[in-house]
DNA sequence: TTAGGGTTAG
């Protein structure tokens, strides 16, 4: 048997050897390797090829048009000799069609290709293919009629129009190619099940992505491919399959750190931040990416300690951080609320190179990260040093201005956005709300309500609601707050009453809050702040009854009380922790002490104590000392011994500030000069010169 | 040609 290709026809080709022409290689016999090139024939070495890479032509499905008649008088005859110079051309065609812009450029491409009788190469046909998706061209006509012209279609040309649908979106149609495919007896490669599995995730079909599991194990040995075992791992992740995603990843027979990262990041996701730092701790070589999954996962599941401590050992270990790492980290300092360490990861930030100004992630993240530690300032000079805005820049500074109570200028930014290119979106209007709620801004609170669908086009969720409840509600307007909640197109949620129920609270009215009590409890049964609220009502009403009714309930429920406390940064920016009624601090005395030092200063200044904010039937002395052991007063009384006087008092408390520590906090910034910002559970409070920031509307 | 980590609210 001859071993070596002489020459190559296409005419030949199509008429001698129709069954076996899916050919995309040569075989030569001096190297003895299959080349990339084209079609060939020749009576010995067709045999050989024929035994190797037969395929029989059966009739294509409805989506791939039967391939035309080969035109006769367009074929060549190439002897072996210029097949390099076919491999130039080749190359060339493809960096052409490589820099093609539009549809207009292939076209004219592809006119030049059946001019170089290359058309019936899938090399070059499957690039074409490509080129339209990339142009972003929908896999309409003509893709497909390029296609179906191709006489005997390879495995990688069935499989650039797989992805040529998928990037349209049309999945159904890229398994029918599939199936063409298989009829057609083309093997798939690697890249098939690839791209078929990237679609299955995307639409989280994952019946189907099991099919192409099997069938790739079954029909290729596909499991041992690591790109594939990759794609399965994501395709399981995405369809929420974590389970079925680690069986791949035990089964690989060699992985890599994607395979890794997928899964670390999955179990993150996930909130199984357990699993997610064991399999980390068994990767071999950590990288970037992997250290910021977790750095990200600990900030996703809302532990910014541990966020910071592996941000800590991932810069001991030597390893490069990016901006995705600093979000991540800057979050972390975001949910800590504290501005020791917001300072210091803009240093951070700033020694690795990343300026909040050049990239509006970090910047964004800044900007929310300064606001939820009581320095709006700061996060607007961020904003304004930034080149680019987005909405998430221009929503977290609504917000952060939103939460301070600064609402004209929350209004006003949001005015001057809407006249940039930037749209505002649903949580855009959350700020914009919220910052009417927190300044009692009812008429416009009501216009923005309005204007949010029938000028921007954005539907009102339920989270907008709520906050019109909570504006209605606390301007005293309870009866329209209800009125609105029965006109809503979607079910009220716990939210929403609690919103109602909380206002019912300030305005002292038992009857709406039995309504929104009745609903909420039905919603949120074990949540104890609800029933909080409630006895809260009926004491304000001196309702002792009502009160131990909902106190037996609670009791019968086993529901505990969270403890409030408070924490605040002392001397040399340590944070120390009050619980109300804490005397295990090592300074208790003199905390006691300057506490009640305080107190007396505030009391000729007129201070009287707002008892109604104690919710138990005791004398008036009892809830005296109750109020004066609240765990904000304690990190007070601390932060006055320990901190210079010129410097701003921060405070974040767990709960929802009462309005007699309140009423003392106001009267504390005057009768001490010092600015005290307190972060309870809802938003800020900026405390200077006897007054605070909220102007009462909390 | 195919693969991993990120920004606003709740």
């Amino acid at each position: 048997m001859k071993k070596e290709a002489r020459g190559t026809s296409w005419q030949s080709c199509a008429k001698k050897n129709a069954v076996a022409c899916t050919v995309y290689h040569i075989w030569t016999a001096r190297n003895r390797r299959l080349f990339e090139g084209t079609v060939v024939t020749s009576d010995g070495i067709i045999r050989e090829i024929k035994t190797q890479l037969i395929t029989p032509i059966i009739k294509p499905s409805i989506l791939i048009p039967k391939p035309t008649k080969f035109p006769d008088n367009q074929t060549t005859f190439i002897p072996f000799s210029q097949l390099q110079q076919i491999k130039h051309l080749e190359s060339q065609l493809i960096s052409t069609l490589q820099d093609c812009k539009n549809l207009a450029q292939i076209k004219q491409t592809h006119a030049y290709i059946i001019r170089k009788c290359l058309h019936q190469s899938s090399y070059i046909i499957s690039k074409l293919i490509r080129m339209l998706a990339k142009i972003n061209v929908p896999m309409l006509s003509y893709g497909i009629s390029v296609f179906s012209q191709v006489r005997y279609p390879n495995a990688f040309l069935y499989t650039a129009l797989i992805r040529g649908y998928l990037n349209d979106g049309r999945l159904n149609e890229s398994v029918v190619v599939y199936n063409s495919m298989r009829n057609d007896g083309t093997p798939p490669v690697s890249f098939t099940y690839t791209a078929l599995l990237k679609g299955s995730a995307s639409e989280m079909n994952v019946n189907l992505g099991r099919q192409l599991h099997g069938e790739s194990v079954k029909l290729g040995g596909f499991s041992v491919d690591l790109f594939v075992g990759n794609v399965l791992i994501d395709m399981y992740i995405k369809c929420g399959c974590l389970d079925c995603g680690r069986r791949v990843f035990d089964e690989m027979p060699e992985r890599d750190i994607i395979s890794w990262t997928s899964l670390i990041d999955a179990y993150a996701k996930a909130g199984e931040m357990g699993s997610a730092s064991e399999l980390f701790g068994e990767l071999p070589e950590k990288d970037m990416v992997a250290w910021t999954a977790m750095v990200t996962g600990f900030v996703q599941n809302s532990k910014p300690r541990e966020a910071l401590e592996y941000f800590e050992r991932m810069q001991n270990g030597g390893v490069q951080a990016d901006e995705v790492t600093l979000v991540g980290v800057i979050n972390a300092c975001a949910q800590l609320g504290a501005a020791k360490y917001a300072h210091w990861v803009r240093d951070v930030a700033e020694n690795s190179g990343f300026r909040p100004a050049n990239d509006v992630h970090v910047g964004s993240a800044l900007i929310d990260m300064y606001s939820k530690c009581g320095c709006v300032d700061d996060a607007y000079n961020v904003f304004e040093s930034m080149h680019e805005n987005n909405v998430y820049s221009y929503s977290s500074m609504i917000i952060g201005l939103a939460i301070h109570g600064r609402a004209s200028s929350a209004i006003e930014l949001f005015e001057e956005m809407v006249k940039t290119d930037v749209r505002p979106n649903s949580v855009t209007f959350i700020g914009v709300l919220t910052a009417c709620s927190h300044a009692g801004l009812v008429e416009q609170g009501k216009h923005f309500f309005e204007i949010m669908e029938s000028s921007y086009g954005v539907n009102p969720h339920v989270d907008h609601y709520n906050c019109m409840v909570d504006l209605l509600g606390r301007t005293g307007r309870l009866d329209e707050a209800l009125d609105l909640i029965k006109s809503m197109p979607m079910e009220p949620n716990a939210g929403i009453w609690g919103a109602l129920l909380g206002a019912c609270r300030k305005y002292a009215n038992p009857d709406i809050a039995e309504i929104a009590a009745r609903n909420l409890f039905k919603l949120e049964t074990a949540n104890i702040g609800n029933y909080i609220l409630l006895a809260d009502v009926y004491a304000k009403a001196e309702r002792w009854e009502d009160v131990m009714k909902v106190r037996k309930m609670i009791r019968k429920k086993a529901l505990r009380k969270s403890p409030a406390f408070s924490w605040v940064e002392g001397e040399k920016g340590v944070i120390h922790e009050f619980y109300a009624g804490d005397i295990t601090h090592p300074r208790s005395r003199e905390i006691t002490e300057a506490l009640e030092n305080l107190v007396n200063r505030l009391k000729i200044n007129g201070y009287q104590p707002n008892l109604s904010s104690v919710v138990y039937d005791v004398s008036d002395e009892e809830k005296r000392r109750m109020l004066m052991n609240h765990s904000e007063r304690l990190a007070l009384a601390y932060a006055l011994l320990t901190t210079d006087d010129g410097s701003a008092i921060r405070i974040v408390k767990n709960l929802r500030i009462c309005e007699d520590c309140h009423l003392f906090m106001c009267g504390a910034s005057q009768v001490t000069g010092r600015e005290i910002i307190v972060r309870d559970n809802m938003r800020f409070h900026h405390f200077r010169d006897g007054s605070c920031s909220c102007c009462n509307f909390w």
